[in-house]
DNA sequence: ATATTATTCAACTAAATGGTTGAATAAAGT
DNA sequence: ACTTTATTCAACCATTTAGTTGAATAATAT
């Protein structure tokens, strides 16, 4: 779990590979379409978007000649749990807010974190 | 600020530093105490304080010879944020429980994100 | 069959990272 | 004054990282 903590957050370190991220929020794309706008080799972005799927940010999958990438939500998903789950956080103090839910029976306790 | 994800993000990809984070939710804590449970130099140690400080993650403090370190939720909410920004969140769709949470009045706009 | 397109591999490089040790600094206690 | 305690500095080392280039593989198009 950690081990996989790790990779998720060095994934999420460099800047390029959250512009890739963003990319991919518009659509799917081919890995020489998430390519062109860098100014940076293709074998470099190849390389981007293997760290990114080992951190299970995205998920590649090949048609044809072509490998699509698209997001995976598990690896955001376990870095937005895990500083969820830290807490002390401003915009939204979701501890209380979950407390605050489960109580009013607004939620089931089996949807929250 | 881009660069300051890429020093929170990478900061955070160190799981003796994500341990640091944890030990610093129950009390501020001096360099030496910090160090003890590691099995690693106190100069480590301080090495891994000092980038997350750069992170904005804790904050340090000299009071005598003592250094005090506390968490900073700057670094924690800027991570936070950006993951939230991105969606595609399973456990909690926070857009449509902010939306529901400000029909209901139950917090004010200016609380939310 | 041949050329083009899409992607990765392999080998290399420069810089960053995470650790070590021993010395240096600085404050407090005796 | 001297010693102990708290922390950092400096120099070093091994590994990882982010990039490069040129060749290799694989599928499609002509």
């Amino acid at each position: 779990m950690s081990h996989k903590l790790n990779q998720i957050f060095s994934a999420l370190a460099d800047p390029t590979r959250r512009d890739i991220l963003m990319m991919l929020l518009e659509d799917d794309m081919a890995v020489t379409d998430i390519a062109d706008p860098f100014d940076m080799s293709l074998a470099a972005i190849s390389k981007h978007l293997i760290v990114l799927a080992n951190a299970g940010l995205i998920a590649q999958e090949r048609r044809g000649r072509v490998k699509w990438c698209k997001l995976d939500t598990e690896g955001m998903n376990a870095a937005f749990v895990w500083i969820q789950s830290f807490g002390q956080l401003d915009p939204i103090n979701l501890e209380s807010l979950e407390e605050f839910l489960a109580k009013e029976h607004l939620l089931q306790q089996s949807d929250l974190v």
